[in-house]
DNA sequence: CACCCGGATTGAAACAATTCATTCACCGCC
DNA sequence: GGCGGTGAATGAATTGTTTCAATCCGGGTG
């Protein structure tokens, strides 16, 4: 494959020209790049990244690794992610940890061994341990879905606290009493803060925390959820109302609960958590708590490139918390 | 940063065998071996991508590059792809060329600097032309959910038009004389072939071609869905059956006419493609033509890391077309 | 006419690894 | 004791780019 000496020789010029042809056009006499350029064609040069990345020291690449890339929310974050590095002219590379702390720490040292100049990142591993080491390379990272533990990175999360309460007080205020809690991976903060949230509402209306009965889930994807669907079932006595701790587990539960004849909402009600789209289009709509994932994916890229960029170590990290948002469907509007 | 230079230094060896160390080992003796490897410890060395890429002409990557990570189809695609890739030892990089062929050419030529080991792409691009410029670099590349045109390339491909038949052939079958067909944008191979199937499915019905009735739709997801839905309402005579391009459409549709109260067999039967995981799940749930996408990523990278590793040019292109597979659900099965 | 200045161009150093021909030390054998 | 063979370690060459100090050339100025 043709290289940059190739290029001059046969435009008959030293490699620097070439060099400055690309980048520094306007440094070259009109005519020599003329001359560049149709040798370029010819030859059919493209440069080659991983010289430039070797001299520059770091790649012009963006990681971002999630939970699981089958969770349109996640696929969300990307989006907005990826429009943002984008318009900085960088490449991102999506990757998924699924949970796994392993997984999440292998995905880590390539990153570290690619030299990208930043990293997104879920956590999968909650004593952060992975990214302590990570932290040695000097490789920015944001975190993302996930408050800063400590002062280490910048982070980007939602109120999931808050997103808990909301999702439970409006169970409550619609006459129900005794809620499931279809959870997840224990060590994921989401889950644990959602939980935490959806307790707070139970004791702010008066109600012992009893009344949250939880359902334990290894996985958070649409078969998790019929799972998680048929152990409710079998739940005695059984409770009026479900609060899972995402869409794709709501959704499995709703197919659960149908393929068994309960209706939702006259006997059970179901909120999930993420609003995804296709909780709009479900059997029975789904209400939801919002999260703002675009925006989240956006300003993480935005604050890792605005510490990447950053020369003077003049860079201060910063942890910003959107908020979610209610939004009621008819999987619980009916109070029984 | 530490490079292997200042490993050798701190283990008092040459950088020769710094490099043994990590990619010989039983090539060193236990003692050196030990003293390196402590070295390399206490230094934080990771060593360098963009340098073995250089010496090695070729990155360790291989690129996905799909019309949309919002289609759940693409994610499985992407998933099968992945794993096939990293038992290899390879990193994966998925993009969205969001059926931009101008989006395409960017990403491709992204693609050609960074030396990318291969190339798995689903074309936005019906020319060819993109591909057949990229072909110059010498990067192998495999057609994914295409056929090959041209002998340019190995491909995995769904049989479009049988599946196409298979969803119209049930719908007439289910007694249905008139069916719209939500199409997507008409330089996509794959609408054109699902069109194809459906039309052979009429004419073996003896139904003049006519009887099926063109939505176009210029993107595949669920808002072009609603829309197209909206259009469909609208058609005098209206058709008693719609064949979706893809299931977000479809679930699009099912929104727009459950929201208008028509009622789904009973009034309008819908059929979709993809079967995505949300079409059971859907408000209705759908029937689909179901399509292998995890098979068709694992046999698109399989043959990607065949023609990459052939060394002595023996490499012969191949085409491997799948079988679709029709999945009756309720949106389609009680005839009117 | 000598000098200087500016812009255009040059060419070598640096980046961090891999590879391979060479060196080195040591052992056993004749 | 010399010789060949072997296993371990070496270090220079190589890869393709960017950068930067040095060079070159032409024109304007004193």
């Amino acid at each position: 494959m043709a290289g940059i000496k190739d290029v001059a020789r046969q435009a008959g010029v030293s490699v620097g020209t070439v060099s400055n042809v690309i980048n520094r056009p306007e440094a070259v006499l009109p005519e020599t790049r003329a001359r560049v350029l149709a040798a370029i064609e010819e030859l059919g040069y493209v440069r080659s990244e991983s010289a430039r990345q070797l001299r520059a020291g770091r790649s012009r690449i963006m990681a971002l690794l999630v939970l699981d890339m089958g969770n349109p929310f996640f696929v969300d974050v990307a989006r907005g992610a990826e429009r943002a590095a984008r318009q900085a002219g960088l490449g991102v590379m999506v990757c998924n940890s699924g949970q796994s702390p392993a997984e999440e720490a292998e995905y880590l040292g390539m990153f570290a061994e690619q030299r990208v100049c930043g990293v997104l990142v879920t956590p999968a591993d909650a004593t952060g341990r992975n990214l302590d080491s990570f932290s040695r390379h000097r490789i920015p990272y944001v975190l993302v879905d996930r408050v800063a533990s400590g002062a280490g990175s910048c982070a980007v999360s939602v109120d999931d606290v808050r997103g808990g309460a909301l999702a439970v007080g409006h169970l409550i205020s619609a006459g129900h009493r005794s809620v499931a809690y279809v959870s997840g991976p224990g060590d994921l903060h989401q889950i644990r803060d959602r939980r935490e949230g959806a307790l707070s509402a139970l004791a702010e209306a008066g109600l012992p925390p009893g009344a949250l009965v939880e359902i334990p889930s290894d996985r958070l994807d649409v078969a998790a959820g019929r799972d998680a669907g048929a152990r409710l079932l079998g739940l005695v006595p059984r409770p009026t109302a479900v609060f899972c701790a995402n869409d794709l587990l709501a959704l499995g539960v709703l197919q659960a609960l149908y393929a068994a004849g309960v209706r939702v909402p006259q006997d059970i009600a179901i909120v999930g958590y993420d609003d995804i789209e296709f909780a709009a289009a479900a059997a029975v709509p789904l209400t939801s708590v919002r999260q703002p994932a675009v925006v989240m994916g956006r300003m993480a890229a935005e604050l890792l490139l605005e510490e990447a960029d950053d020369e003077g170590g003049t860079h201060e990290h910063r942890s910003v918390v959107l908020q979610p948002e209610l939004v009621v469907r008819a999987s619980s509007s009916t109070p029984r």
